[in-house]
DNA sequence: CCTTCCAACTAAACCGGTTTGCTAAACCGG
DNA sequence: CCGGTTTAGCAAACCGGTTTAGTTGGAAGG
């Protein structure tokens, strides 16, 4: 067995010392006023002494809770924790967890198995975030009687409580706000899945920011057919990669409609290698609003996402959900994104391009 | 009590479902050799018919480990998940954890106090970041036998192990750089206390710094007088206002030493304020390297700080420490900076600046 | 055929606390 | 001075597992 805490006192050493029982000892750290103020401050005093303090593991399983609130990512932490995005949302949940007390443990796969880590994870409760349709895991914790909120993927789980954004509005903004200034040839750059042919599609995040660009351009009686909407790596890369590819397969856009600012910034690079200025011949919209975008010249119009919020929100949820113990059906909620129009979009040029090849 | 778990199913459950011992059931899950191939697949069905999963908690205290790291952090989490520093630390610290298989539990003040909060952990060592010396925690943890690796201030506590950077090292290399180009006017913009009047010194990090500074240009033969030297809050806004005080009170560097690189970019935006190109007019040099570095206008020369094989490293010593046991003298690791350099500095503009007022 | 040994399984102790139910003494009004 | 109520503290049960130290029945060995 483990001496890792040889020396360390148990409660049982205290009340030794103290000439009191093990009982005595307990309600001086946790109901002090059913003993005497005396007994208490001498059992404190020894305690002390010894540099004794409560096991946090025993009190977990004795009280039957753990103060700690898990967050589970499908992928690995190191990969996550790249992620400005995460960061931002991990910042959200951590305002709200702290403010009652309770403390984040990440929870991500286990050498590939996000179920082992689920059973290991000492917890009161899940946000869970990212997590596709078809991760099983969801109802493995539900079974354990662990509430769970989910992120990002709310369509998925119906009938568990989650938060998520209108994906859809969103980009229909970007789309009405390009159609405004004139454009009526685009090209939609989408998030691919990280796992080549997972059928893992980010929560159908991407298929409802497509379905808000279609709306909006049929809206206004302009086509978009399916070459031009290409996928890509979420990255800078992938965004250059697509614009690129796009580009030689002879699509002339006057507008891009990026599904993520990192790809709505790898867009704008290719542009200029292509020798097009931005936002005067060509224009790109984002999605997502990070850090990054009000940096880069110019600086990127974008669909901007309450990250940060939605982790609140999603922690706010999930701590009712505990504290209420069951009962009362699942919270949803829907957050509502907001167009930042910055340096990156202007009028459409025109002739050349707009009349150009194809 | 807690019925959260009301209909969960206990080990003794299981057992008497499958007409077997308690002990029986454990040994399906952790010791499989010893039960008959057979007794042990009908248990392992029975457990999953029943929705059985062993309790986390109750686990961690037979075992007495917990296969989970601490890391702790002396601001709020909502806070420090908003620095991209600590993100990329985290990044580092998680991929080796997840390697090893163990979990991260962020580690922070628990209204207010971050002893109560080391308190609840159930970890089973710690990984600390950025503790000034003056933390009292540290030796809570100790005496709780717990092994513990200080990130930033290997300094302040010898006896632990510790990873940190040659920050003198680095300042050198940053003042060097400038003095090679001509620069014998400086402004040394540095990161002030999050509390104010606090004696938390980021671990003596802005002193180490100052003094790499100040070897360097002493060996030049450059004075750096006190007035030379400010502070601020570490942000852009921080940097700016720290030029523009300077400014004017009648200083005027040609080459400015930040000490983090959101200082430098406001120093970079104040300077343009002020009529100065940079880096025609005067160059700047920045601390650490992040991201938003590379992408400002013009790019930012800085010293590069290895954040992420911080991480890693830390969480190498810890699980190393964790590991073996106690036993062994602490391991101290000191990681080398190095300068990036990129288009925010230039040479010392001629004449009139240098010659210039004072 | 009797012993020995092994495989398969179990009862009970244990991890380190908290909580319940109870007792004895102090207190209190009548 | 007595019965009833508090107060202070204790022993034992409990949380939900794991581990130790057996126990049993049957096969192998002599």
């Amino acid at each position: 067995m483990r001496q890792e805490a040889r020396d360390r006192p148990r409660i049982a050493d205290v009340a030794r010392e103290a000439g009191v029982s093990k009982t005595a000892v307990s309600f001086a750290f946790n109901n002090p006023e059913r003993l005497s103020p005396g007994t208490a401050a001498r059992i404190r005093d020894v305690a002390t002494a010894l540099g004794y303090r409560p096991h946090p593991v025993a009190r977990m399983l004795t009280q039957g809770r753990t103060r700690t609130l898990g967050v589970l990512t499908p992928q690995a932490l190191s990969v996550v924790f790249a992620n400005p995005y995460f960061a931002t949302f991990s910042e959200g949940v951590a305002a709200v967890a702290e403010e009652a007390g309770y403390s984040l443990l990440f929870v991500s796969p286990v050498y590939g198995s996000l179920a082992r880590a689920v059973n290991r994870a000492t917890v009161d409760g899940f946000v869970a975030i990212g997590l596709a349709s078809d991760h099983p895991e969801v109802e493995q914790i539900r079974r354990a009687g662990l509430p769970i909120v989910m992120v990002d993927s709310a369509a998925a789980f119906p009938e568990h409580a989650a938060v998520d954004v209108d994906d859809e509005g969103g980009a229909r903004l970007a789309a009405e706000h390009l159609l405004s200034l004139g454009h009526r040839e685009f090209l939609v750059i989408g998030v691919e899945p990280p796992t080549p042919g997972a059928t893992a599609d980010f929560g159908g995040v991407v298929g409802r920011r497509l379905r808000g660009y279609r709306d909006a351009l049929a809206a206004a009686g302009v086509d978009l057919p399916d070459d031009h909407v290409v996928v890509g790596p979420a990255s800078v890369e992938g965004g250059s990669a697509c614009l690129v590819g796009a580009w030689e397969d002879g699509r002339r856009p006057t507008a891009i409609l990026a599904m993520a600012d990192a790809m709505a910034i790898g867009a704008i690079n290719a542009a200029r290698r292509l020798g097009l200025r931005v936002p005067a011949d060509i224009s790109v919209v984002g999605f997502d609003d990070i850090e990054l975008s009000r940096h880069i010249e110019p600086p990127l119009t974008t669909v901007h996402q309450p990250v940060r919020r939605k982790g609140e929100e999603a922690c706010r949820l999930l701590l009712s959900a505990i504290e209420r113990d069951g009962s009362s059906r699942p919270d949803h909620r829907r957050l509502e994104m907001r167009l930042i129009v910055r340096g990156s979009t202007g009028p459409a040029s025109t002739g050349k391009e707009v009349a150009g090849v194809r």
